[in-house]
DNA sequence: CTTCATGCAAAGGCTTTGCAAGAAG
DNA sequence: CTTCTTGCAAAGCCTTTGCATGAAG
């Protein structure tokens, strides 16, 4: 699906998103989207798609809402609303992966990424990536013994992270209470 | 932890829930929990950690308040409050585990239940639970490159149980949607 | 008696939705 | 012009909390 030039339009470039190419931006391969869905290109998807593409971050939908209202003005402004309805259609578009953290939900960029899992720092809340293939030979055995028709998984590993660690080991000051 | 039995009682046998054996029943090792917070055994709390230990399954908070109202009369009553504050102190004690499915948190036995992961079938949202302890080398093998220092993980395989599978394939009907 | 727990109802997060006004095609 | 979108505010979930009453130790 990814790799699916068939529909490929002008645009000549692969796009080079962390590690995997393909052969439209997300911009594009939303509006593809979109038409197949009747659904229409309008200012504020473009702009929530092209904030949330600038760069490869997690991200929840309160964090996407505060920083569209400060770099956008006036015309482009996109609500509350939108964002939340913008931000499912990303999902089911394949573009952006969901997760939920505690009580959060997590978006992140799936279109163009590599399967990976995650080793969440339970002190700064921080995300590494991680990938391992023998966790998806893994889940294929398990799946197996089970009867089971995989379709995805998910793989948190909890923890502290190596910085919060050192800060908690280095000088236990009262300061480091902050 | 678990296997510590210096503060055993005169309870002379050990428990049996699924497949490792504690030396205290979770009603005993609540009430440690509780006296050792200071805190106080109650009707409420004695009547709920009995209900969830009666069997071993995956359950929510409103599955709980329901399946109390229906089984208690009058004085055991156990509020909506008071659940989720006990739900609270049992994850806190050990006895449950708390995960996240979708928007719903799930609760399933901790204490006295070896180490497990779960397969999720969309279709019926069934648990099926599952060993690996090639799964918990790999997390070590990757905490130890990341400088991680674990605690615990989550794995969730997602797709479709044997059961869903067969039902979709046999006699695709339209009795089948409802 | 003193402190902790409970039930109630109200308040909180986060997310979804109904609706009228406004864009896209 | 017709249909899909948006923004707004209201409503929905699920969960937590303040407070007065009641139980545990």
């Amino acid at each position: 699906m990814i790799q699916d030039t068939s529909q490929l339009t002008d645009a000549a470039a692969d796009f080079s998103l962390g590690e995997v190419r393909v052969s439209l931006s997300p911009q594009e391969r939303f509006e593809e989207y979109l038409q197949s869905k009747g659904k229409r290109t309008t200012s504020q998807r473009r702009v929530l798609v092209d904030h949330v593409f600038a760069r490869h971050e997690h991200f929840d939908a309160d964090e996407l809402i505060d920083q569209l209202n400060k770099k956008t003005r006036g015309d482009d402004r996109v609500s509350r609303a939108t964002v939340y309805r913008a931000l499912d259609e990303l999902v089911e578009a394949g573009l952006l992966r969901k997760m939920s953290l505690g009580s959060r939900s997590v978006y992140e960029h799936d279109y163009g990424y590599p399967q990976h899992d995650h080793l969440h720092c339970t002190q700064c809340d921080d995300l590494i990536e991680f990938r391992s293939d023998e966790l998806l030979k893994l889940r294929e055995a398990v799946a197996r013994e089970h009867g089971f028709r995989v379709t995805g998984h998910r793989l948190t590993i909890s923890g502290i992270c190596r910085a919060c660690a050192e800060k908690r080991h280095r000088r236990p000051s009262p300061l480091d209470l902050i």
